[in-house]
Formats: C-alpha cells, structure tokens, sequence
DNA sequence: AATATCATCAACCGCGAACAC
DNA sequence: GGTGTTCGCGGTTGATGATAT
C-alpha cells in the first residue's frame, strides 16, 4: 500500500518546489494533447522532472481551465460555512459546490479566515440558524422537497441536490414535467406563453474533467466518478461541445451545448434538456464574457466560463 | 530602517480506497 | 485472497509578502 511507487523508481531525483512557468507550459500543452490518463506517465512523458503526484496537483490546482482565481465572494463564504457546517472537513465535496474553486484553495480559506471567523461567532453566542446561509444547511440537512424548492432569495439560486432524485421521486424527463414551483416560483403558466425558462446546470458541467475526450479533440481528463457519460468535445479555435448526461441512474439527458465564435465578443453556453426525443426540447443559455485568461495552448482554447456566472433566484442549480 | 510577527497560499506528505494482476 | 500500483483526500509545512513594533 502507499504512495511509494513513483517514488521509488530508481531514484530518480524528482524536482519539488515551486513550478516555472516553463514546466506550467509542458504540462499544459502535454495535457491538451494527450489528456493525463496514468499521472505517473505524465511527467515522463511531459519531460518533467516532477513525480506524477506533483504534476496532478498543479494540474487540479492551478492550471485546469474553469479555475476562479482571486477573492472568495460572501456568498461563496455563506457557502463554505454552511457546507462545513454539514459536512466538515469534506473540502474536496465543498469545493464540488463550488464551481471554479479548488478543495485546497478552500482549505487554505478555511484556516486562515473562515474558521476564525467562526470561531468568533461562537464567541459571540450567533445561533447558527439565524445565519444568511442557514438555506443551504437546509437542503443539506432537509428531507423535504418544498424545502429544497424554495428559493432561498430573489438573487441567489434554487440548490437542489442530485440526491434528492436518487433518494425520492425520479427527476422530470420533459419541460413539462418540471415543477413550477421550480421554475417559476410557483406561478403556474397554463396556456399562456411559457415564462422565461430559468438558467439550468450541474455543477459537474464546470469541471472539465467530466467532459470525454474524442479523437477529434482530445481533452483532458475523462473520468467522473458519477457515472457522468460524456459526449463529445472540441476545443479547437472554434469552441464548441456536446455533452451526453447521465442516462443510467434515472436521471434525464442533458446536454450542455456551448460556442465560441471566431469574432470574438460575448460568449455563451446553451443548455438544452431533452427526453431524447427531438420533439420536447428546451433550453437556455449562459453567457459569460470572452476571458482574456482564456488559454492558448497548441491552438486550444479553454473557456473559462466558470468565472462569471451569475444565477439568480430564478435559476436552478443541482449540485 | 531593521527586525519580528502574522497571514496567505502553493506544494508536500502520509494514508486509505480502489483497482489490477 | 494477497500484493503491488495508482489515485484522491486531508493535514501539514514552508516560502513569501504584508504588517506591526
């Protein structure tokens, strides 16, 4: 057992430390072309003097694309408060509510803010319930559908968990079956024209490990541990993207579908849930500004539509 | 200006789980 | 079932910059 394997191979001296930006440009590039598939190849192959642990560290932490760099907002901080709350020291399952941030990035946050922070609030004898982000623990901790559905405030989104549908009813396979209570606030739309669909994602769509490689466009990382069947992706000059959904647990097809023209300009990222048939189709779309960040690298772009998300009371997250 | 202390964050380490043989 | 390998997670460390004395 352990970690020693790549370690002990012949005493090869693996550099530690800091990374350049030489080595940040050999992984990167190696990892667009080849994916990373076997960590301990990838330094070998990559021409890296790092062991394979190293190479997936910086890779996760620092160079995949959809990464949020910079402050962490209140509302991210309600979020990481409420979440540790429920779960702990569970970083890397806090930062999967968390889209753009990493388990380390918010474990360093956590030591060396928010747990004062918290730490002071005790002090100060605060109920946890009377809290901004008591709505979160709430469908964490909630075995009730309602309370899951009510929208914890007209700027923030609907959270509902994936396990929610696993735990009790199937979710809805059309737009139809949608609960209104879910997506428009309860206001039932009978006849009338359908009212403004609200935005829909999962937070696994903003880690582009879930995305599957194809030989058309090979990308990087392929696993996903839920079982999320990835489509196709190509992330030429032409950034553009399908992405099957989960069809084996119950839950319904999804497919993200997002494009960025060559003109530049805003770039958006449109989803369209459907039951497989062509003919219920909905959908809706994202919108996110043209990242200078984006990264060049063997002529792929990353789209770091991470960053600028904003959803708001009338959208629907499932986490 | 020099030094000490504190805060932040990238990276390392060790462990356990999952998997392959 | 046993052993080795790989991966992912959480705790910890150490370098660096900011601030206080």
């Amino acid at each position: 057992m352990g970690s020693k394997s790549q370690e002990q191979k012949p005493k090869l001296k693996h550099k530690k430390g800091l990374w350049s930006p030489e080595e940040d440009q050999r992984l990167r590039s190696y990892i667009v072309k080849h994916g990373h598939g076997c960590w301990s190849t990838v330094p070998i192959n990559a021409g890296l003097q790092r062991n394979g642990k190293s190479c997936r560290l910086r890779w996760i932490n620092y160079l995949r694309p959809g990464l949020k760099r910079g402050l962490f907002s209140s509302h991210e901080e309600d979020t990481i408060l409420a979440l540790h709350r429920h779960l702990g020291n569970k970083w890397s399952q806090i930062s999967q509510h968390l889209p753009g941030r990493t388990d380390n990035e918010i474990k360093n946050h956590w030591h060396s803010y928010l747990k004062k922070k918290v730490l002071k609030e005790n002090a100060s004898s605060t109920p946890p319930e009377t809290t901004p982000h008591s709505e979160i623990q709430r469908y964490c901790s909630s075995s009730s559908i309602t309370d899951h559905y009510s929208s914890p405030s007209p700027d923030k989104p609907t959270l509902i968990p994936a396990s929610h549908f696993r735990e009790n009813s199937p979710p809805p396979s059309t737009a139809d079956q949608w609960d209104p209570q879910i997506f428009n606030n309860g206001h039932h739309h009978e006849n009338g024209p359908r009212p403004a669909l609200p935005k829909l994602m999962f937070a696994e769509w903003l880690s582009l490990d879930s995305f599957a490689a194809t030989s058309a466009a090979p990308l990087v990382g392929c696993s996903n541990t839920k079982g999320f069947a990835g489509g196709s992706a190509d992330f030429g000059p032409d950034v553009s993207g399908v992405f099957g959904g989960d069809n084996n647990n119950g839950l319904f097809h999804a497919y993200p579908l997002f494009h960025q023209g060559t003109s530049g300009g805003q770039n958006s990222m449109t989803t369209t849930v459907s039951d497989g048939s062509a003919s219920d189709v909905f959908s809706s779309q994202f919108s996110f500004d043209d990242q200078s960040s984006a990264a060049d690298a063997n002529n792929y772009q990353f789209v770091e539509f991470c960053s600028d998300f904003q959803l708001s009371g009338n959208d629907v997250m499932y986490i």
